[in-house]
DNA sequence: CTTGTAAATAATTAAATGCTTATATATTGA
DNA sequence: TCAATATATAAGCATTTAATTATTTACAAG
C-alpha cells in the first residue's frame, strides 16, 4: 500500500469528531444536518471534516434534495475497516441525548 | 476500544517519517543513530518521534550500553498491526541507499 | 576524573489543523 | 421570481505539530 495514501487517511482518522463520524455511519446513512447535533460543532465545522473523510476516500455523498447524505465508501482499505470495526456504537446519531464524551 | 486510545494511536500512526520508523522496525530491533540517516533529519527530530510512538504503546525501548535500541510492542491493538502489516518494507534501515521517498 | 559519544530535553519557529463567523451556492416551494 | 433551508466555501484566529539549534544527561574508555 502507498505510504502517501496511508499517511492520508491515518490523518483522516485521527481525530475525535472524524471518528464519531464514522461510528454514526456504521449504521447507514446519515445527513449533513445531523452530526452538527451530535458532535456540538457548527455546521461549516462538519462540513470540513466530511471533506476530508471524502478526500480520504472513506465516505462517499449522495444528494437528496437540498440534502446531502453521507455513507461509507465501498471497499474500504484493510487500514480504514479496522478502525471502523473497533469503534463501538456508543454514539448514537439522531438524538440529543448521546454520550459523547470525547 | 476506547476512542481517545483509539485517537492518539491514530495520532501516532498518521505520520510519514513515523510509518517509515515503524517499517523499519518490522525487521526488528534498530538503534536511534541509524534512524536518523534513514530519514534525513536530525536527532532530535527522531528521538521525539520515538517517543511519540512510545506513548502511544507502539514501540518499546531497550537500553544497551550507550545505544538505545526500539523495537515494536507486544500486543499491539488490531489497528496498529494493520498498519504495520500494510506497510511495505520499501525503506531499509541500515544503508544510506533507502528510497526514502516520501 | 576527564573526554567522547548517544540520546533526551528545552526553547524557538514555521506550518498545519480545527474552530469560528460571514458569505456563497443550490434546491425547494409559495 | 422570491424566500427559506441545507450545505459548502472563504477568511481569520488559536492551538498543535514537527522541525531546528542548543543544552543536558548517561554511559564507556582512557
Amino acid at each position: 500500500m502507498d505510504i502517501q495514501l496511508m499517511e492520508k487517511q491515518l490523518k483522516a482518522l485521527a481525530d475525535c469528531n472524524r471518528l464519531k463520524v464514522l461510528s454514526c455511519l456504521k449504521s447507514g446513512e446519515v445527513c449533513v444536518c445531523d452530526f452538527v447535533d451530535v458532535l456540538g460543532i457548527s455546521q461549516p465545522a462538519v462540513s470540513q471534516h466530511l471533506r476530508k473523510l471524502k478526500e480520504a476516500g472513506i465516505v462517499t455523498e449522495r444528494k437528496r434534495g437540498t440534502w446531502k447524505h453521507y455513507r461509507l465508501a465501498e471497499g474500504l482499505t484493510p487500514i480504514v475497516q479496522t478502525v471502523i470495526d473497533e469503534l463501538e456504537a456508543t454514539v448514537t446519531c439522531e438524538c440529543g441525548s448521546a454520550e459523547v464524551s470525547c
